[in-house]
DNA sequence: CATGAATGAGAGTTCATTCAT
DNA sequence: AATGAATGAACTCTCATTCAT
């Protein structure tokens, strides 16, 4: 018999990312994925149930190590100025060696958000709910501003963080991924107003 | 309700918002926008070239009255400050009438910048470079911090307001857009540090 | 706008006897269906929800002929042996003018009778059971052999016309209809043993 | 149970009687049969050349044996009347054990029959004339009706077996086989008709 | 011989777009 | 200008068959 190989799954993960990062989920086609993996065209379904099951299957493992990431820093024994920081670094560090998986993750995930299942919506729904609670941390340990709204704040720095991911993914050299870290980071913190007693 | 006279155009645009944020650009059918319309299948491509042309329509004009708001706040007699928390106001007022058209905003703009091409593509290049450049304004007059970098700065707070737009879209009641806004720039001004003696 | 012909609903169904027929229904193919009833491939869609809802269609609208046709003879003020020979006319008299028909409905019925849902189900039984309800009567009157079993008798006589239509239809001259006809009379109702006596 | 002797074809051949009879010959699966008989699904072509070959073989099977049967029957010293109940008999005797292979048979022949090919063809040929010179025997010496037809007469009482054979396969309980059998003879022997005078 | 992963041709179905009325 | 029936290209998915092991 032909034994599997046992890469062949994770080819055409990987040759799914990309053709979904190129051409979105709706423009590209089976039969590229499956061209860019090396594989027949069948051999997609050995793998996986269908072309939605595959972008389902992505965003899973995505979320899934994002979710380790941030536990681990959420659990450390940092304070949450520190915390915060890190989760900004783990989740640029995601991505900071496959700009089409940050594609992918800009462009696609509300695909997925729409009907509100897969394994990865809990992954998400936690990765939310675990910043609001390192923002509130810090709000009772007095070093966050006390009138903090903890939702907003994370929702908002998801999104920038998302934003200036995908303005990295399209053109690296002008937003370089180490001056982005640092720059989130200063906003955040900092805000945008100057305060030269401070 | 207006009957048929000559806003055809009008009422196949406003369709196709409500569509397009509920299916999404690829789940929608102009079957359904004509319906939604009521309009016959048909007349659909009198008033538009094709399916992506009326995404492009709605994106330009969406783009076109951000933009005529933008360059308002721009010229106004305003701090860089008051600048910075107006633009923010007039983005959140283009869509608080309009849940639809926020998700539209929100999961369907990716499918032009794609491309690059279009007229709203040029509005929204000069509105990331509106934003730096009133950043820069409030740098020079020492309001703002010296240290930041305007393009990081414009791009995480459009990020940002944009995932709370999602937010609210997706759950008004969660996300009420006055608490949104205040939130919003309480934190891109302030920063999320705490310091009692500022 | 184009006006709907009317009579293109009626050219796919022809086409699908004949094609079914020739075919088979796994063997036949949406595309030379439309061919042949001079139809895009996508028109058949227009009038048909999917391949096997034509194979219904046309086995529904049969088998209510067929069930007009008997429920006729069944009211008509004739005797039990009149009413048995009638039937089998009117059978073959559905078929007389189509052969492709007469194949179709040979061949392919068990594909529906499978899974036992369909219009067309509730007219079978309908039918075997009025064959049953006349041999009684015949039986009651004294003119039917007493121990008949009116179930069996029905079903025999069915299959058995079935299979000559079966024949006629692969070759007509061998089995020319209207002795076909004469013979199945002659054989349910007399039997095959010569009785000098009688 | 047997293992894995080398028996493997007759093991792929039954289970494909009875996937083939609960699925349909199209609706079956390779992959299905393979699991049924406990075999690779490359092994079926080590023993089959395809798929349509199976059936072709089971076939080809079971006409070689109701024709080695039928043989014996005309060969014996038997009436007309004796062999035409011995046929019946022996016809049903090879379905008795085996409802599958009766849906089968049903079911599927047709499919064969299309092109006319097949070893088992002849023995289905065959039938049908010892069926006719059997009947035209019983002519001669008196005992059959001398009006009789003998091909309409062997396609009529076949195509009524085969039915009831179907309505037994998919409903024991109410089509017994002892009274299928007792039935058709009587009816195919006395006719429905009642002649008190007999 | 046996295996079962791999193949890829092919079919049903959808739907943006066209066009006769 | 308006209609909506008609079109047909294109895509996803299936599965009989092959073949490396």
């Amino acid at each position: 018999m032909r034994r599997k190989t046992g890469d062949k799954e994770r080819r055409i993960a990987e040759a799914a990312v990309k053709v979904f990062a190129r051409d979105g989920f709706h423009g590209a086609k089976i039969t590229h994925i499956a061209k860019e993996a090396g594989v027949a065209t069948g051999s997609v379904y050995l793998y996986f149930h269908n072309k939605e099951s595959i972008l389902h299957h992505l965003f899973d493992r995505l979320w899934q190590e994002l979710h380790t990431a941030f536990a681990e820093v959420y659990r450390a024994d940092l304070s949450a100025r520190a915390k915060v920081e890190e989760i900004i670094d783990r989740l640029l560090d995601q991505f900071e060696k496959n700009p089409s998986l940050a594609l992918l993750f800009v462009n696609e995930q509300h695909l997925l958000l729409r009907d509100g299942t897969g394994e990865f919506m809990q992954y998400y729904v936690d990765f939310l709910q675990l910043g609001e609670r390192i923002v509130r941390e810090g709000m009772r340990s007095g070093v966050f501003h006390p009138d903090t709204d903890a939702r907003m704040f994370t929702n908002l720095v998801f999104g920038g963080v998302r934003q200036l991911l995908h303005q990295w993914a399209r053109a690296p050299r002008q937003f370089p991924l180490q001056s982005v870290r640092s720059e989130i980071k200063r906003i955040i913190l900092h805000g945008l107003l100057h305060r030269p007693s401070a």
